[in-house]
DNA sequence: CGGTCACTTGATCGTCTTCAATACCAGTGG
DNA sequence: CCACTGGTATTGAAGACGATCAAGTGACCG
C-alpha cells in the first residue's frame, strides 16, 4: 500500500528531489530555500507517515522535534485531567509545528487523515536558522500570522454565539480553497472541541444553516454553501 | 507632572542610557542588546506616554510601528460590530506588540493604568533585525511563548468553567508575582472581556471564592490569596 | 454631604448542555 | 440481496450555567 511503502523511508534515503518536490514547500518556511542549500534540508529532515488518529506529539512530553505537515491534516489540542479537550487549530500542508521554545511540548498534535511530515531535530533546526537568517524571518512571521489566528479563535470562543462559531469556521475553510464546496476532513466532535461547543450544538446549527438555505450537506462530510455573503455577515456578528 | 514631562520627550532627547537603564530591558527582546548596539537601539527607539483609557493601536488601522511597554499594563482587545469584545491579553513591562505581518493591526491596545512605551517603524525595526539576528531569535522565542500562552486560553474559554477561569487568570498573575498579595489594575469589565463572562459572574465567583476561603479582597483591586493549592487545583480542572 | 461610578447582589430568562432515543451509513456475513 | 452490527450524526426533552435585567451597596470626590 501507499502509505506502509513511505513508512518504511529511512532518513538517509532522503535525497535532494525530497525537499526540492515537495507539494507543501511553497507554503511552508522552506520555501526561502533553494539549491544546495535545500539539499542540506533535506539531509536533517526525517521524512514520516502518520496513520489516522495516531498521536504524534504528546503534551507534556520532552520537546525534542519539530515538525513540518507535507500532507493531510491534524488536530492539535489541549486537554484537562477529566477529558475535556479544546483542539487550538488544523494543521495542513505546510505548517509548522513546535516553535515553542519550552522544553515540553504544551499541546498534543493527532493525525485526522493520512498525514505526511518532515521531522528534525531542535539542535538541527537552530542550526539550520544560524546558517538562513532569511528561514527564521520567515519563521517570525509564520508566528506572527498564527498569534493573529489565535487572537480571532479567542474572540471566538469567548464572545461569539454558537451560530456565529459554526459560520465563522466554514467562512475561514472556504477561503483559500474553492469558495462553495467543502470537504471537512474532521468529525463533527472535532469541529465542537474546536468552537468550543458540543457535537449536539454542532449538528443542530448545520440543520439550521440548512434550513436557512445558508447550505447544504451532500454527504455528512461535504458542504455546499449557497450563500456566502450571508454566512461571512453571520460570522462577524451582524444582527 | 511627572506624565505630562515625558510627553513632551522628543526621538532626538532618547540618550544611551534611555535603553541602558531601561527596567523593562531585562524582560524584553532588547535584552539580546549590549554596548553602542543598545545605543543604536537608543536611536530609533520613540519613548511614549499613554495616558490611561487612551488607545494606542486601533485594529484595522496601517500597522506602522511595533511597540515595546517599558511600564504600566495595556489591553489588547478585539471587537464585534456590536460591541461585543474579547480581550486577548493583558501587555505588561517587557512586552512586545506588533509582531503580525500584516499591513494592518489585528488588535486595539489601550492603556490601563499610565503606560510607557518604546515605538519604532516598520523599517527601523527591519534593519535592526537584520543586523542583530540575536535579537531576531529573541523574538521568535517571544512569539512562541505568547503562542503557548494563546493556547491555554483557548483551553480556558472554550472549555473552564467560570470558577475555573478566574482560578487560572488569579493563578496566573500569581506566578512570579509575590505569590499571595496581588493587585488588579484591570476593571471587573476587563477581567470578565478577558474570560468571556460577565462582570456580574466575575463579582459573583469572586464572592463564591471569598466564602470559600480561598482569598479575600482586602480593597476591590487587591486580592489576598489565602489557599494557593487548591486555587491551583481548581484552574487545572480538578473535581 | 450628595453625586457619580464601579462593584455587588438578587430574580428571571435563554442558550447551550446533558441525557436519551432514533436515524443513517458502511462494512460484514448469512 | 438483505439482515446485522458498530460507529457517527441527528433529533428530542429536560436541565444547568451563565446572561440579562434590575436594584442595592460602597468608595471616592467635589
Amino acid at each position: 500500500m501507499y502509505i506502509e511503502s513511505h513508512k518504511q523511508v529511512a532518513p538517509s534515503d532522503n535525497r535532494a528531489e525530497g525537499c526540492a518536490a515537495c507539494d507543501a514547500r511553497a507554503h511552508s518556511p522552506c520555501a526561502v530555500l533553494e539549491g544546495h542549500d535545500l539539499e542540506r534540508l533535506a539531509r536533517v529532515a526525517v521524512h514520516q507517515h502518520v496513520k489516522p488518529d495516531q498521536i504524534f506529539i504528546e503534551e507534556g512530553a520532552p520537546a525534542t522535534c519539530f515538525f513540518n505537515i507535507t500532507a493531510g491534516t491534524a488536530r492539535l489540542y489541549k486537554s484537562l485531567p477529566d477529558g475535556r479537550r479544546q483542539i487550538t487549530g488544523f494543521a495542513r500542508a505546510g505548517d509548522f509545528l513546535g516553535l515553542a521554545v519550552s522544553t515540553e511540548y504544551g499541546f498534543s498534535a493527532e493525525a485526522i487523515d493520512h498525514v505526511r511530515l518532515c521531522r528534525f531535530t531542535r539542535a538541527n533546526l537552530h542550526r539550520l536558522l544560524e546558517d538562513f537568517p532569511a528561514m527564521e524571518r520567515r519563521l517570525l512571521e509564520t508566528a506572527g500570522n498564527e498569534l493573529v489566528a489565535a487572537q480571532d479563535q479567542m474572540l471566538l470562543l469567548g464572545r461569539k454565539t454558537a451560530s456565529e462559531r459554526l459560520a465563522s469556521f466554514l467562512v475561514s475553510l472556504s477561503r483559500g480553497g474553492a469558495p462553495n464546496a467543502l470537504h471537512l476532513p474532521m468529525s463533527r466532535s472535532d469541529i465542537a472541541d474546536y468552537l468550543g461547543l458540543t457535537i449536539e450544538t454542532v449538528s443542530r446549527t448545520f440543520t439550521k444553516f440548512k434550513s436557512a438555505g445558508l447550505l447544504s450537506l451532500p454527504t455528512v462530510t461535504e458542504v455546499e454553501i449557497l450563500d456566502q455573503r450571508r454566512l461571512a455577515r453571520l460570522a462577524e456578528g451582524a444582527t
